[in-house]
RNA sequence: GGGGGCGUAGUGUAGCGGUUAACACGCCGGCCUGUCAAGCCGGAGAUCGCGGGUUCGAUUCCCGUCGCUCCCGCCA
């Protein structure tokens, strides 16, 4: 070893001891006479001491030094004198007195600050990701990420689990995201998949008998990218066999809670998880992954205003619409200006209009208040529960538009307005979710989770009578606002698995082409199972304080899917197409 | 595929239809034996993303394009 200890380990007790250290000038301060150096490796900054009097040599050298050289120092630990003792460093009552200096690399001046948490432009960021790495706030973040997977291991070992690894080179399937393909060289014009998730191996894992199976796994989809999304990202992903939704739940609570009490300093609002049906948080908050850190819950307007003389409420009424509002505290204050931002906002999702009442000392003000009756009014408030100085915003039209734009504005305005605790976890299941919803495009049904989802076992029927009304065996896991994970109890016989291949609108044949391993496998003695996939970068990010998974993914890609360091994706060589047996079509 | 924001020394920002494009940090040189965002003095460093247009004159206005980013579509 270059080195006897760690920079960041360095205490008074090893005050006397002589030490080698190695590591990178996290910053240099130069007295003349005196050199200080910080120095840096991963387990922190240590103040290194250059005195011409107790080395000349060393003393010398270190004048050439700059930040981010690579050095090994080799001196004596000394207790800093009273009065010279920094507190903001966990090694500042000690400090190296330098006997040697070797400079092991040189380095160029970073093209940004490594030593400070300054913001710099992602593209610079990711074209130097390895000195972006370098910095404290991602190297946290990577650790964070480390301690989450290695207590997912532990504790799922401690469960009777087995982690087992499927393949990265699959079979590309029509249903769910665009594949990733490979080309095959040996099989001229055939392609493997990459894994959109290990959906399929994992339950032939349960056939196959092995009860317990999880993988960290690396998942893939060729859709276009968010801050909570990447082309490539990583789930925890597990199957058990013998459970039913509940054993699934319990299990991922008790990790999701002993995981945070680990390695967190944040609070889980609620324990144990509330629960909703994708219904009550579809009308509650407007969307299936509703953040409960904050109130400002939706509230159903539509009999209060039925035969209003506002037309817009009578007639979205008449036509079995919803109207519906949020009372947003405070913030009748909003000006026109916010109102209309607001409003282009609920436009884009759909909504024709946004209805703006401000509660003040002598009632409603509102564009429209001369429409409203005074019970009208009164029944407005009482539902809204508002008070003198809170802005009520309503939006009339049909259930999914109102949802979808109210929902919109709730999250909107509570990050406009600070209202969520950014140390406070507010994990919920949502359960109860369709099975099935039309596909407009496509003009055919669709599964919402994947078409391996059981149905809850009383709704199979209503697949062949009512298709859009059969819910499925499955639930998500939220928190605060965010999907981190979902599963469900799958489809274990083949019968059953046909009868949503039908319902899907994919023939016996396509069935047998693209499943065939699946039905054929449910033939030989399957057991009931069921799982759940975490998006463990989504997690880490939550519990990292981030707002991108970016954040806390060592190298990540451009919302292209372009990776700025390796220059990637790239043309490949005609060799290469010609073997390959593919040619560019420009 | 569509919409919004951003692009000015190495980094972060300011600026303006008109002489030499400003500030902070960083960088280079000098001084300095107790600093820890060291200090003081001096210095270098920018085809204002790229292309075109309007104009006597464009970093500034317009159009296009590229890159980053956020959102919609998409994401079983």
């Amino acid at each position: 070893m270059l080195k006897s200890m760690n920079c960041g380990a360095l205490r008074k007790d090893h005050v006397g001891r002589t030490v080698t250290l190695a590591g990178w000038v996290h910053r240099r301060r130069d007295h003349g006479g005196l050199i200080f150096f910080d120095l840096r490796d991963r387990s922190g900054l240590v103040q290194v001491v250059f005195n011409a009097d107790v080395s000349e040599p060393a003393h010398t050298l270190a004048e050439t030094v700059r930040p981010e050289f690579v050095v090994q120092i080799k001196g004596v630990v000394a207790a800093r004198p009273e009065g010279l003792i920094n507190p903001n460093l966990a090694t500042g009552e000690i400090e190296v007195e330098a006997h040697e200096l070797v400079i092991l690399n040189a380095s160029k001046t970073p093209p940004f600050p490594i030593n400070e948490d300054v913001p710099v432009r992602d593209e610079i960021r990711l074209k130097y990701r390895y000195l972006d790495l370098r910095r404290e706030r991602m190297q946290r973040n990577m650790i964070l990420r480390h301690q989450v997977i290695s207590f997912m291991r532990e504790f799922l070992n401690r469960q009777d689990f087995l982690e087992i690894e499927t393949p990265i080179l699959l079979k590309s399937t029509p249903e769910g995201a665009r594949d990733y393909v490979v080309p095959s060289r040996i099989h001229p014009g055939k392609f493997y998949a990459l894994p959109q998730s290990p959906q399929q191996m994992k339950q032939l894992l349960m056939v196959a008998g092995y009860e317990r199976y999880y993988q960290i796994a690396r998942c893939f989809r060729d859709e276009d990218l968010r801050a909570d999304r990447q082309p490539e990202f990583t789930q925890l992903d597990l199957e058990m066999s013998f459970v039913d939704s509940e054993d699934v739940r319990a299990l991922i609570e008790a990790l999701l809670i002993e995981l945070v009490g680990r390695i967190s300093d944040m609070r889980i609002q609620e324990q144990p998880f509330p629960v909703l049906s994708y219904h009550e948080a579809m009308e509650r908050f407007g969307s299936d992954r509703p953040d409960l850190r904050y109130g400002m819950e939706l509230v159903d307007l539509t009999e209060a205003v039925r035969h209003s003389k506002f037309g817009v409420f009578a007639n979205t009424a008449a036509a079995g619409g919803q109207i519906k509002a949020i009372c947003v505290p405070g913030a009748a204050s909003f000006s026109r200006k916010q109102i209309d931002q607001l409003t282009e906002g609920v436009k884009e999702r759909g909504a024709k209009g946004l209805v703006w009442l401000k509660a003040e000392h002598d009632g409603l003000r509102s564009s429209i208040s001369k429409f409203l009756s005074e019970e009208e009014k009164d029944a407005i408030i009482e539902l809204t529960e508002a008070n003198e100085g809170d802005l009520i915003l309503a939006v009339a039209d049909s259930k999914e538009v109102v949802a979808e734009s109210l929902g919109w504005l709730r999250t909107h305005l509570a990050s406009m307005l600070g209202l969520a605790d950014p140390n406070t976890l507010a994990f919920c299941w949502v359960v109860d979710f369709p099975l099935l919803e039309w596909d407009d495009e496509e003009q055919r049904w669709v599964a919402v989770h994947h078409p391996f989802t059981s149905a809850k076992a009383s709704d199979w029927p209503l697949l062949e009578s009512d298709p859009g009304k059969a819910l499925a065996n499955a639930y998500d896991v939220v928190c605060n606002g965010m999907e981190i994970g979902g599963g469900s109890i799958r489809i274990h016989d083949a019968k059953h698995q046909s009868l949503l291949f039908s319902a899907l609108g994919i023939s016996e044949e396509e069935a047998r082409e693209q499943f065939g391993h699946l039905l054929e496998a449910f033939r030989y003695g399957a057991p009931p199972h069921g799982g759940i996939a975490l998006g463990l970068d989504r997690l880490v990010a939550i519990l990292a304080r981030e707002d991108s998974i970016r954040e806390v993914i060592a190298f990540p890609k451009t919302a292209s899917a372009t990776d700025l360091m390796l220059n990637s994706p790239s043309p490949i060589s005609a060799r290469q197409l010609a073997e390959l047996h593919l040619s560019i079509v420009e």
